[in-house]
DNA sequence: TAAAAGTGGGTGCAAAATCAACTAACTGTG
DNA sequence: CACAGTTAGTTGATTTTGCACCCACTTTTA
Protein backbone atom coordinates (compact mmCIF):
# COMPACT_ATOMS: atom_id res chain seq x y z
CA UNK A 1 0.00 0.00 0.00
CA UNK A 2 0.71 3.68 -0.12
CA UNK A 3 2.08 4.01 3.14
CA UNK A 4 4.78 1.40 3.46
CA UNK A 5 5.98 3.44 -0.15
CA UNK A 6 6.22 6.37 2.05
CA UNK A 7 8.05 5.16 4.62
CA UNK A 8 10.44 3.58 2.36
CA UNK A 9 10.77 7.00 1.01
CA UNK A 10 11.80 8.31 4.09
CA UNK A 11 13.82 5.98 5.23
CA UNK A 12 15.36 6.45 1.66
CA UNK A 13 16.56 9.81 2.81
CA UNK A 14 18.03 8.80 6.43
CA UNK A 15 17.27 6.07 8.97
CA UNK A 16 14.61 6.43 11.27
CA UNK A 17 12.76 5.13 14.82
CA UNK A 18 8.62 4.91 13.97
CA UNK A 19 8.60 8.06 16.40
CA UNK A 20 10.76 10.20 14.08
CA UNK A 21 8.31 9.26 10.97
CA UNK A 22 5.48 10.03 12.73
CA UNK A 23 6.92 13.42 13.40
CA UNK A 24 7.69 13.77 9.48
CA UNK A 25 3.99 12.83 8.81
CA UNK A 26 2.67 15.49 11.21
CA UNK A 27 4.77 18.28 9.80
CA UNK A 28 6.48 17.89 6.43
CA UNK A 29 4.54 15.35 4.85
CA UNK A 30 0.97 16.52 6.67
CA UNK A 31 -0.11 18.49 3.24
CA UNK A 32 -0.35 15.26 1.60
CA UNK A 33 -0.42 12.72 4.02
CA UNK A 34 -1.12 11.54 7.30
CA UNK A 35 -1.07 7.88 9.77
CA UNK A 36 -1.80 6.92 12.55
CA UNK A 37 1.12 5.69 14.92
CA UNK A 38 0.00 2.36 15.31
CA UNK A 39 -0.22 1.86 11.42
CA UNK A 40 3.67 3.52 11.28
CA UNK A 41 4.50 0.75 13.95
CA UNK A 42 3.16 -1.99 12.12
CA UNK A 43 3.59 -1.14 8.81
CA UNK A 44 7.40 -0.54 10.06
CA UNK A 45 7.35 -4.57 10.73
CA UNK A 46 5.48 -5.17 8.16
CA UNK A 47 8.90 -3.94 5.98
CA UNK A 48 11.51 -5.93 8.31
CA UNK A 49 9.02 -8.86 7.93
CA UNK A 50 9.96 -8.89 3.76
CA UNK A 51 13.05 -7.66 3.81
CA UNK A 52 12.25 -4.09 2.80
CA UNK A 53 14.07 -2.77 5.98
CA UNK A 54 16.32 -3.53 8.74
CA UNK A 55 16.61 -2.58 12.38
CA UNK A 56 19.17 -1.45 14.21
CA UNK A 57 19.36 -0.91 17.75
CA UNK A 58 20.98 1.73 19.32
CA UNK A 59 21.33 2.34 23.11
CA UNK A 60 20.83 6.30 24.29
CA UNK A 61 22.62 7.19 27.67
CA UNK A 62 18.56 9.08 28.91
CA UNK A 63 16.43 7.85 26.50
CA UNK A 64 14.84 5.31 25.52
CA UNK A 65 16.85 2.51 22.88
CA UNK A 66 16.39 4.13 19.31
CA UNK A 67 14.55 1.18 16.83
CA UNK A 68 16.96 2.68 13.62
CA UNK A 69 15.39 1.12 10.85
CA UNK A 70 17.55 1.01 7.75
CA UNK A 71 16.17 0.63 4.12
CA UNK A 72 17.64 -2.44 1.86
CA UNK A 73 18.49 -2.24 -1.39
CA UNK A 74 15.35 -4.47 -2.09
CA UNK A 75 13.06 -1.85 -0.03
CA UNK A 76 15.14 0.81 -2.46
CA UNK A 77 13.75 -1.19 -5.64
CA UNK A 78 10.49 -1.65 -4.12
CA UNK A 79 10.18 2.51 -3.69
CA UNK A 80 11.74 3.18 -6.99
CA UNK A 81 9.05 0.50 -8.98
CA UNK A 82 6.52 2.57 -6.96
CA UNK A 83 7.69 5.77 -8.51
CA UNK A 84 8.19 4.57 -12.32
CA UNK A 85 4.96 2.08 -12.13
CA UNK A 86 2.87 5.41 -13.26
CA UNK A 87 1.30 8.15 -11.59
CA UNK A 88 -1.46 6.73 -8.83
CA UNK A 89 -4.90 7.83 -9.15
CA UNK A 90 -6.21 9.84 -6.04
CA UNK A 91 -9.01 8.84 -4.20
CA UNK A 92 -11.68 11.71 -4.59
CA UNK A 93 -13.20 11.84 -0.92
CA UNK A 94 -13.81 15.09 0.44
CA UNK A 95 -16.94 14.47 2.96
CA UNK A 96 -17.21 18.18 3.07
CA UNK A 97 -18.21 18.45 -0.10
CA UNK A 98 -20.97 15.05 0.80
CA UNK A 99 -22.59 18.04 3.25
CA UNK A 100 -22.52 20.39 0.80
CA UNK A 101 -24.43 18.29 -1.91
CA UNK A 102 -26.61 17.52 -0.06
CA UNK A 103 -27.05 20.90 2.70
CA UNK A 104 -30.28 21.42 0.91
CA UNK A 105 -31.96 19.74 4.06
CA UNK A 106 -30.74 22.32 6.33
CA UNK A 107 -32.14 26.33 6.11
CA UNK A 108 -30.16 28.62 4.58
CA UNK A 109 -28.53 30.37 7.59
CA UNK A 110 -27.01 26.99 8.56
CA UNK A 111 -26.04 26.32 4.89
CA UNK A 112 -24.08 29.64 5.12
CA UNK A 113 -22.63 28.83 8.43
CA UNK A 114 -21.35 25.27 7.17
CA UNK A 115 -19.43 27.31 4.36
CA UNK A 116 -18.50 29.70 6.53
CA UNK A 117 -17.06 27.03 9.22
CA UNK A 118 -15.01 25.40 6.20
CA UNK A 119 -13.94 28.81 5.03
CA UNK A 120 -12.18 29.28 8.53
CA UNK A 121 -10.73 26.11 8.32
CA UNK A 122 -9.14 26.07 4.84
CA UNK A 123 -7.93 29.48 6.15
CA UNK A 124 -6.53 28.20 9.35
CA UNK A 125 -4.77 25.02 6.87
CA UNK A 126 -3.62 27.73 4.27
CA UNK A 127 -1.74 29.66 6.87
CA UNK A 128 -0.13 26.68 7.99
CA UNK A 129 1.20 25.37 4.65
CA UNK A 130 2.17 29.19 4.11
CA UNK A 131 4.07 29.53 6.67
CA UNK A 132 5.51 25.43 6.36
CA UNK A 133 6.60 27.38 2.79
CA UNK A 134 8.66 30.39 4.84
CA UNK A 135 10.75 28.25 6.31
CA UNK A 136 12.34 26.71 3.44
CA UNK A 137 15.47 27.71 1.79
CA UNK A 138 14.34 28.64 -1.62
CA UNK A 139 18.02 28.27 -2.65
CA UNK A 140 18.28 25.32 -1.83
CA UNK A 141 15.17 24.34 -4.17
CA UNK A 142 17.40 24.58 -7.36
CA UNK A 143 18.86 20.53 -6.18
CA UNK A 144 15.65 18.85 -7.64
CA UNK A 145 14.61 16.77 -4.87
CA UNK A 146 14.41 19.72 -2.11
CA UNK A 147 12.74 21.57 -5.60
CA UNK A 148 9.81 18.26 -5.81
CA UNK A 149 9.42 18.67 -2.17
CA UNK A 150 8.60 22.23 -2.40
CA UNK A 151 6.47 21.65 -5.22
CA UNK A 152 3.80 19.01 -3.14
CA UNK A 153 3.53 21.90 -0.72
CA UNK A 154 2.99 24.71 -3.31
CA UNK A 155 0.30 22.26 -4.65
CA UNK A 156 -1.32 21.66 -1.49
CA UNK A 157 -1.05 25.92 -1.31
CA UNK A 158 -3.10 25.87 -4.86
CA UNK A 159 -5.61 23.21 -3.81
CA UNK A 160 -6.63 25.01 -0.42
CA UNK A 161 -6.42 28.29 -2.26
CA UNK A 162 -8.73 27.44 -5.29
CA UNK A 163 -10.87 26.14 -2.10
CA UNK A 164 -11.29 29.29 -1.04
CA UNK A 165 -12.06 31.32 -3.87
CA UNK A 166 -14.54 28.58 -4.42
CA UNK A 167 -16.03 29.13 -0.98
CA UNK A 168 -16.58 32.57 -1.79
CA UNK A 169 -18.00 32.06 -4.99
CA UNK A 170 -20.73 29.50 -3.25
CA UNK A 171 -21.50 31.94 -0.58
CA UNK A 172 -21.95 35.05 -2.83
CA UNK A 173 -24.28 33.17 -5.46
CA UNK A 174 -26.29 30.65 -2.77
CA UNK A 175 -30.05 31.48 -3.96
CA UNK B 1 -19.24 7.20 9.17
CA UNK B 2 -19.20 9.12 6.02
CA UNK B 3 -20.76 6.32 3.52
CA UNK B 4 -23.73 5.71 5.03
CA UNK B 5 -24.66 9.24 5.31
CA UNK B 6 -24.49 9.87 2.04
CA UNK B 7 -26.35 7.12 1.07
CA UNK B 8 -28.85 8.70 3.17
CA UNK B 9 -28.50 11.89 1.38
CA UNK B 10 -29.57 9.80 -1.92
CA UNK B 11 -32.21 8.18 -0.19
CA UNK B 12 -33.60 11.45 0.71
CA UNK B 13 -33.70 12.27 -2.58
CA UNK B 14 -35.94 9.38 -3.80
CA UNK B 15 -36.04 5.61 -2.79
CA UNK B 16 -33.34 3.48 -4.40
CA UNK B 17 -31.82 -0.24 -4.67
CA UNK B 18 -28.13 -0.83 -3.94
CA UNK B 19 -27.49 -1.13 -7.36
CA UNK B 20 -28.72 2.09 -8.14
CA UNK B 21 -26.64 4.11 -5.37
CA UNK B 22 -23.89 2.17 -6.86
CA UNK B 23 -24.81 3.65 -10.08
CA UNK B 24 -25.51 7.41 -8.36
CA UNK B 25 -21.66 7.05 -6.97
CA UNK B 26 -20.07 6.06 -10.46
CA UNK B 27 -21.73 9.18 -12.05
CA UNK B 28 -23.11 12.11 -10.19
CA UNK B 29 -21.49 11.68 -6.67
CA UNK B 30 -18.06 10.11 -8.71
CA UNK B 31 -16.67 13.67 -8.15
CA UNK B 32 -16.09 13.66 -4.42
CA UNK B 33 -16.64 9.84 -3.66
CA UNK B 34 -16.61 6.64 -4.96
CA UNK B 35 -17.83 3.42 -3.14
CA UNK B 36 -17.47 -0.55 -3.75
CA UNK B 37 -20.42 -2.46 -4.03
CA UNK B 38 -19.74 -4.65 -1.23
CA UNK B 39 -19.56 -1.77 0.84
CA UNK B 40 -22.90 -0.10 -0.52
CA UNK B 41 -24.71 -3.29 0.00
CA UNK B 42 -23.17 -4.01 3.40
CA UNK B 43 -23.44 -0.29 4.61
CA UNK B 44 -27.57 -0.41 3.32
CA UNK B 45 -27.58 -3.35 5.51
CA UNK B 46 -26.68 -2.18 8.68
CA UNK B 47 -29.00 1.45 8.29
CA UNK B 48 -31.67 -1.10 7.64
CA UNK B 49 -30.59 -2.70 11.19
CA UNK B 50 -30.54 0.45 12.58
CA UNK B 51 -33.72 2.04 11.74
CA UNK B 52 -32.71 4.38 9.49
CA UNK B 53 -33.88 2.90 6.49
CA UNK B 54 -36.88 0.63 5.52
CA UNK B 55 -37.01 -2.22 2.65
CA UNK B 56 -39.39 -2.64 0.34
CA UNK B 57 -39.11 -5.41 -2.34
CA UNK B 58 -40.71 -4.39 -5.61
CA UNK B 59 -41.32 -7.59 -8.04
CA UNK B 60 -40.82 -7.03 -11.54
CA UNK B 61 -41.62 -8.90 -14.28
CA UNK B 62 -38.24 -9.75 -16.09
CA UNK B 63 -35.58 -8.45 -13.77
CA UNK B 64 -34.87 -9.82 -10.12
CA UNK B 65 -36.95 -8.49 -7.51
CA UNK B 66 -35.76 -4.38 -6.49
CA UNK B 67 -34.38 -3.80 -2.56
CA UNK B 68 -35.84 -0.53 -2.93
CA UNK B 69 -34.75 1.37 0.64
CA UNK B 70 -36.50 3.90 1.86
CA UNK B 71 -35.15 6.81 3.91
CA UNK B 72 -37.05 6.81 7.48
CA UNK B 73 -37.90 9.40 9.64
CA UNK B 74 -35.00 8.85 12.05
CA UNK B 75 -32.53 8.89 9.03
CA UNK B 76 -33.61 11.94 7.79
CA UNK B 77 -32.39 13.12 11.38
CA UNK B 78 -29.51 11.59 11.35
CA UNK B 79 -28.53 13.00 7.67
CA UNK B 80 -29.64 16.45 9.20
CA UNK B 81 -27.97 16.18 11.92
CA UNK B 82 -24.71 15.13 10.68
CA UNK B 83 -24.68 17.96 8.09
CA UNK B 84 -25.62 20.86 10.90
CA UNK B 85 -22.91 19.35 13.06
CA UNK B 86 -20.22 21.61 11.15
CA UNK B 87 -17.65 20.88 8.16
CA UNK B 88 -15.77 17.83 8.33
CA UNK B 89 -11.99 17.97 7.70
CA UNK B 90 -10.88 16.46 4.62
CA UNK B 91 -8.51 13.95 5.03
CA UNK B 92 -5.58 15.30 2.63
CA UNK B 93 -4.06 11.81 1.17
CA UNK B 94 -3.14 11.84 -1.97
CA UNK B 95 -0.41 8.83 -3.54
CA UNK B 96 0.59 11.12 -6.43
CA UNK B 97 2.51 13.70 -4.23
CA UNK B 98 3.94 10.96 -2.61
CA UNK B 99 5.57 10.04 -5.14
CA UNK B 100 6.49 13.27 -6.32
CA UNK B 101 7.67 13.73 -2.82
CA UNK B 102 10.21 10.98 -3.37
CA UNK B 103 10.57 11.05 -7.32
CA UNK B 104 14.61 12.60 -7.02
CA UNK B 105 14.97 8.96 -6.84
CA UNK B 106 14.42 8.44 -10.50
CA UNK B 107 16.12 10.04 -13.39
CA UNK B 108 15.05 13.10 -14.73
CA UNK B 109 12.88 11.60 -17.77
CA UNK B 110 10.88 9.22 -15.25
CA UNK B 111 10.03 12.34 -13.24
CA UNK B 112 8.89 13.71 -16.15
CA UNK B 113 7.14 11.19 -17.39
CA UNK B 114 5.70 10.69 -14.07
CA UNK B 115 4.53 14.13 -14.48
CA UNK B 116 3.41 14.14 -18.09
CA UNK B 117 0.93 10.97 -17.03
CA UNK B 118 -0.69 12.81 -14.34
CA UNK B 119 -0.93 15.47 -16.26
CA UNK B 120 -3.11 13.16 -19.15
CA UNK B 121 -5.05 11.73 -16.20
CA UNK B 122 -6.01 15.25 -14.99
CA UNK B 123 -7.46 16.70 -18.17
CA UNK B 124 -9.17 13.22 -18.55
CA UNK B 125 -10.70 13.25 -15.00
CA UNK B 126 -11.35 17.34 -16.14
CA UNK B 127 -13.08 16.53 -19.73
CA UNK B 128 -15.12 14.09 -18.14
CA UNK B 129 -16.13 16.78 -15.09
CA UNK B 130 -16.62 19.54 -17.71
CA UNK B 131 -18.76 16.97 -19.75
CA UNK B 132 -20.78 16.37 -16.31
CA UNK B 133 -21.26 19.86 -16.02
CA UNK B 134 -22.79 20.87 -19.78
CA UNK B 135 -25.99 18.44 -18.98
CA UNK B 136 -26.81 20.25 -16.23
CA UNK B 137 -29.44 22.57 -16.79
CA UNK B 138 -28.32 25.68 -15.78
CA UNK B 139 -32.06 27.44 -14.91
CA UNK B 140 -32.74 24.84 -12.78
CA UNK B 141 -29.87 25.95 -10.56
CA UNK B 142 -31.70 28.75 -9.23
CA UNK B 143 -32.99 26.25 -6.66
CA UNK B 144 -30.79 25.56 -4.26
CA UNK B 145 -30.41 21.92 -4.05
CA UNK B 146 -29.43 22.11 -7.82
CA UNK B 147 -27.27 24.54 -7.15
CA UNK B 148 -25.71 23.11 -4.03
CA UNK B 149 -25.17 19.86 -6.18
CA UNK B 150 -23.67 21.80 -8.94
CA UNK B 151 -21.31 23.51 -6.86
CA UNK B 152 -19.47 20.81 -5.94
CA UNK B 153 -19.36 19.53 -9.24
CA UNK B 154 -17.60 23.34 -10.02
CA UNK B 155 -15.31 22.87 -6.66
CA UNK B 156 -14.23 19.32 -9.20
CA UNK B 157 -13.66 21.28 -11.80
CA UNK B 158 -11.36 23.89 -10.09
CA UNK B 159 -9.57 21.49 -7.92
CA UNK B 160 -8.60 19.49 -11.72
CA UNK B 161 -7.69 22.69 -13.14
CA UNK B 162 -5.41 24.21 -10.31
CA UNK B 163 -3.63 20.75 -10.55
CA UNK B 164 -3.36 21.44 -14.20
CA UNK B 165 -2.26 24.39 -13.85
CA UNK B 166 0.50 23.13 -10.88
CA UNK B 167 1.88 20.13 -13.16
CA UNK B 168 2.26 22.89 -15.97
CA UNK B 169 4.17 24.85 -13.40
CA UNK B 170 6.39 22.32 -12.25
CA UNK B 171 7.46 20.51 -15.42
CA UNK B 172 8.77 24.10 -16.79
CA UNK B 173 10.58 24.73 -13.64
CA UNK B 174 11.91 21.23 -12.67
CA UNK B 175 15.69 21.54 -12.11
C1' DT C 1 7.25 19.88 43.72
C1' DA C 2 3.66 18.15 41.16
C1' DA C 3 1.83 17.95 36.72
C1' DA C 4 2.47 18.10 31.90
C1' DA C 5 4.84 17.18 27.85
C1' DG C 6 8.43 14.69 25.29
C1' DT C 7 10.98 10.35 23.82
C1' DG C 8 10.27 5.75 22.22
C1' DG C 9 7.63 1.75 21.42
C1' DG C 10 4.08 -0.81 21.49
C1' DT C 11 -1.12 -3.93 21.99
C1' DG C 12 -5.99 -4.90 21.17
C1' DC C 13 -10.04 -4.25 18.90
C1' DA C 14 -13.52 -2.75 15.84
C1' DA C 15 -14.90 -0.38 11.91
C1' DA C 16 -14.25 0.64 7.18
C1' DA C 17 -12.73 -0.46 2.70
C1' DT C 18 -11.13 -3.42 -1.02
C1' DC C 19 -10.76 -7.59 -3.93
C1' DA C 20 -12.60 -11.18 -6.07
C1' DA C 21 -15.77 -14.29 -6.97
C1' DC C 22 -20.55 -16.23 -7.59
C1' DT C 23 -25.71 -16.44 -8.57
C1' DA C 24 -29.22 -15.79 -11.99
C1' DA C 25 -32.06 -13.97 -15.04
C1' DC C 26 -32.72 -10.99 -19.15
C1' DT C 27 -31.43 -7.95 -23.49
C1' DG C 28 -29.10 -6.69 -27.57
C1' DT C 29 -25.59 -7.48 -31.28
C1' DG C 30 -23.04 -9.74 -34.75
C1' DC D 1 -26.67 -19.07 -31.84
C1' DA D 2 -23.02 -17.39 -29.03
C1' DC D 3 -21.34 -13.73 -26.42
C1' DA D 4 -21.15 -9.44 -24.13
C1' DG D 5 -23.53 -6.46 -21.25
C1' DT D 6 -27.23 -5.09 -17.84
C1' DT D 7 -30.03 -5.63 -13.65
C1' DA D 8 -29.78 -7.03 -8.84
C1' DG D 9 -27.70 -8.71 -5.00
C1' DT D 10 -24.46 -11.65 -1.97
C1' DT D 11 -20.37 -13.90 0.32
C1' DG D 12 -15.68 -14.56 2.12
C1' DA D 13 -11.23 -13.12 2.89
C1' DT D 14 -8.03 -9.66 3.59
C1' DT D 15 -6.27 -5.07 4.24
C1' DT D 16 -6.31 -0.59 6.01
C1' DT D 17 -7.55 2.61 9.33
C1' DG D 18 -8.74 4.70 13.65
C1' DC D 19 -9.25 4.84 18.49
C1' DA D 20 -7.99 3.91 22.88
C1' DC D 21 -5.09 2.26 25.79
C1' DC D 22 -0.38 0.67 27.99
C1' DC D 23 4.61 0.80 29.40
C1' DA D 24 8.92 3.42 31.19
C1' DC D 25 11.75 7.02 31.64
C1' DT D 26 13.18 12.26 31.16
C1' DT D 27 12.62 17.05 30.70
C1' DT D 28 10.12 21.14 31.16
C1' DT D 29 6.89 24.14 33.21
C1' DA D 30 3.37 26.00 36.28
Amino acid sequence: MVLARLILGLLCLSPMTGYELKKHFDSSINHFWNADKAQIYRTLAQLVDKGYATVRTVAQSNYPDRQEHHITEAGREVLTGWLSSGAAQSPERDPFMGQVFFAAELEREDIEQLLIQRREATQFILDDYLSQREGIDMRAAADRRSFLMAATLDHAIRQQAAELEWLDAVLEYLP
